[in-house]
Parts: C-alpha cells; sequence; structure tokens
DNA sequence: AAAGATTTAGACCATATGGTTTAGAAATTG
DNA sequence: CAATTTCTAAACCATATGGTCTAAATCTTT
C-alpha cells in the first residue's frame, strides 16, 4: 500500500462494533487496503477491553454507537488502563458534542463510517505515526462547538454585572487567598497586616459582592471568573 | 484565482502585524495571488480596533506577537463587539497553549506565517465560507495540549486517593449543600435534621477531606470532581 | 442474632467569623 | 491643594463555626 510501511512494524489493529456486517466490513477493507494487522475483532465493549488487555494493539477503532456499554465510556476506560493503546473512535454522524467528548476523553481521531475507505486508512496511518488526527470537516464542528461552549459559559456576566470588578485591588488579593482555603489569620501573615485589616477588607468584599459568608464569596469568585490556578473542569 | 467566488462579494480584510515588513508582505501576497480586498491594514492591536469597527471587514488577519496590547487580548475585545468579524491569528511559531487560547477566544483560524501562501489563501476562503479552519499540523498539535490538559487536571486523583469516595451518602449531600454556600442552618432545613447534627456530619467530612474548615471542605469538593452545576471555567 | 456502619442528636467549650462604627495614614485624582 | 478613594486598624458584640465526647435509633451485612 502507499506511504512505505514495509520495514517498518505493522501497526496492530483491534476492531469493536457491535454490528457484525460492519465489524468484517472494516476488517476486510483494513486487510485488504493496508498493511495493518487486525489482531481481533469485538462486537461488545466488556469483550473489547479483555482483547485489548491480552493483545496490546497500537490501535483500536471503536464503535461509538453501541448499546449496552456505550462506545465513549469503553474509551475512557481503556484510556485508564494507560496501556498506550490509541483510540480512533467511529460513528455514522457528526455529531459536534460526541466528537468533543471523544476528543475531550482521549480519542486519538475520529472518523464517520460514510468516510472514504482511503480516509479511514489515512487516518490510522497518522495515528499510528503518533499523531491525533481529525479529518478537516469535522474538526471545523468541533471547534464550533468548542467555541459555542465558552461563549455560553463564559460571559454571561457583563463587566459592570460581574461584581469582582468592583473590588480594590487589596480586597481582590484579599479575596484570592480566601479562594485557596485560607483564614482570616493567615490572610493577616501573607498580607503583613493585622487580622483586624483582614476583616475590614473581608467586610467590603462582602457588601460588594452582595454575600454573606467566607465560603459564597469564594464560590462567587470561581464562578465569575477569578483567574487564579484554576482547574480545567468540563463535565464529560 | 482558485475556486469561483467571481460571483460573490469579495470578502474585505483587515490585516494586523507591528513588522511593517510582513504587514506589506502579506497584503501583496493576497492581493496578488487571491480576489479578497484588502481595505486597511494596521501595525497597533489598538489602532486595528478603530479600524475594523469603521470597516467593518469580513475577516481579520490578526498577527498574536506584538508588544503594546498583544494580539489575544486584542482578538477577545473585537470579539466582544460582537460584530461579525471572522478573525484569523498568525503567529511565526506553533506554541500549542497560544493555539488553544486563541481558538478558545473565538479566532476562526491559526496560520503560521511560515506556511505557504496557497496555505493562508486556502484559509481565508474557508474561514470566509463561514468554517473553522486548522491546518492539520496545527490541529493535531492543539488536541494533544487539549488532552493533556484533562489528563493532568482530570485524573490527577485516583478513586482510592480521592477522598470524596469515602464520604457516606449522607455527608455528600450536605457538602453538596455546602459547595451551593449554604449555611448550617439552611442545611439542617433542607434536610429535615437537627443542626447539631449538621455540624456532627460536617465534622465527620472535615476528618474524611482532612480539612480544618468549610471552605477548603468546599473547595477540596470542587476541585476533586464534585460534579454539581459546575460551570466550564478555564482561565485563558 | 451479632457486628458494624450510618444517621441522628445532645452537651460543652473555644474560637473564628460576621456586623457596625469610627478614624488616621497613604495614595490617587481632579 | 482639596477631595476622594484606598488601606490600615481598633473597639465591641453577636453568632456561626469547629472540636470532642457520648449515645440512641436505624440500617446493612454476615
Amino acid at each position: 500500500m502507499r506511504r512505505g510501511l514495509e520495514f517498518k512494524k505493522k501497526a496492530r489493529i483491534i476492531i469493536v462494533d457491535d454490528n457484525y456486517e460492519h465489524l468484517s466490513g472494516i476488517k476486510e477493507l483494513i486487510e485488504i487496503e493496508s498493511d495493518f494487522d487486525v489482531v481481533a475483532t469485538a462486537t461488545s465493549a466488556s469483550v473489547a477491553i479483555s482483547l485489548i488487555k491480552k493483545y496490546r494493539p497500537e490501535i483500536v477503532l471503536m464503535d461509538i454507537n453501541m448499546p449496552e456499554k456505550d462506545g465513549l465510556t469503553a474509551i475512557a476506560e481503556i484510556e485508564k488502563l494507560d496501556l498506550g493503546v490509541r483510540i480512533i473512535a467511529l460513528t455514522g454522524y457528526d455529531d459536534p458534542d460526541l466528537i468533543f467528548r471523544a476528543m475531550k476523553i482521549g480519542a486519538k481521531g475520529y472518523i464517520l463510517k460514510t468516510m472514504a475507505s482511503a480516509q479511514l486508512i489515512y487516518a490510522i496511518d497518522e495515528v499510528a505515526a503518533g499523531k491525533i488526527y481529525l479529518p478537516a470537516a469535522l474538526s471545523s464542528r468541533f471547534f464550533e462547538y468548542f467555541q459555542k461552549s465558552f461563549r455560553e459559559e463564559n460571559q454571561e456576566l457583563s463587566d459592570e454585572e460581574n461584581l469582582l470588578n468592583y473590588l480594590t485591588q487589596r480586597e481582590e488579593e484579599v479575596l484570592d487567598l480566601l479562594t485557596q482555603g485560607i483564614t482570616y489569620k493567615g490572610v493577616a501573615q501573607k498580607l503583613f497586616i493585622s487580622e483586624t485589616t483582614v476583616k475590614t477588607h473581608v467586610n467590603n468584599i462582602f457588601q460588594k459582592l452582595q454575600v454573606n459568608d467566607r465560603t459564597q464569596a469564594v464560590l462567587y469568585a470561581l464562578n465569575n471568573g477569578f483567574l487564579n490556578r484554576r482547574k480545567v473542569k468540563i463535565a464529560i
């Protein structure tokens, strides 16, 4: 086939699809059109996982639309095993949410069953070579979804509405320390001011943020873009 | 040029680059190789913004590496204006963090200055057509970064390490209410139990999470996957 | 049935936190 | 320079929160 892989180790592949027709179709296609080695196939995620543990393939082609255990959780589980298996997700349609979630949990590629066989082979080639591959069309859809989620989630408050913008420099510093779970005494020490001064600042913060206690102030800060060492969190 | 745009309205473009050499280079290239209409150029972000307000171009080519006001904040500001301008980011190197941040704040494309001119024209074509365009190489880098951030941030704690898993049902309920900024009294009312019972639960929670106060417990919960109505937050 | 964990709840006490007021020093702005 | 804002800090008090211990009722599990 294309791209001299003859001298490389042939990538070993496991294919997972609950539809046996599709499964054998893809298997044949790969065996005919490429140099890859289909070492096993599975029609359910749970079987697939034990096969993966057994054969340690380089690549797994995983259908996402399966009953019982769905493909996404299967991918998550396989990734958690940390066997270095590179998973390519496979579906019938380009639902951006599916694409987003698959890539998020670690899929190294995503292709549609409707795509040409050459595209499939190319994707496997790329992923086997250590890259992450999304066809341009899917990549475009992914980014639309990606950006939409940020638009919606991020700027739900305008600058005037975001009460954090009314805090003074010092109040921000105090609040920043509070969002790290530090007590008033600790804040006082860190900022080299007295504890009563901290209390004064804190009370002003409460007024400005319209909250009643430390926990609420911290929550307000975190939910409204207090740019700390904040962690990335997107619910699956 | 390629792709019959003759009958379409020619896309109007503004180019922003603090390096005048580059600026005129790109300008010439676009004027020669494509049908697009370069309506203005700017060597600073602030000038660019007023030009954009004035000319309302379809496309903006924005260099990211600029002194003074940097390109990313400029993009954010332009996006905030919500003029329907589609921004393509432009840099010398493929720093994945830059790519990630640019796409996050709404860039519709990202290309390297080192890329062939045909690639640039193609990118503009695609973006002008309403798509989001990232060359395969950059897309790959983006996803590596994207996935790494999730790996690091999400499963930094194993199930045994995540102290939240040692909480009982009831303790979880209490903690959940605490993460909503509710006081002990409020929790007692919501759960139809006495306030002293709440205190008992809370103290047990503190023991299990190895923290000393309510705020720290809430922070621990939020940072370790207490899957609430939590918002998507990634610091720019 | 016995053992164990969970949920409930009280007493008791110490301390941290929150509410309000006043006020001087320092920095900023007009 | 005068006016304003910010930062500092104290006094005073009320209440919420945290620490520790004990213990009964309920539920789970063996």
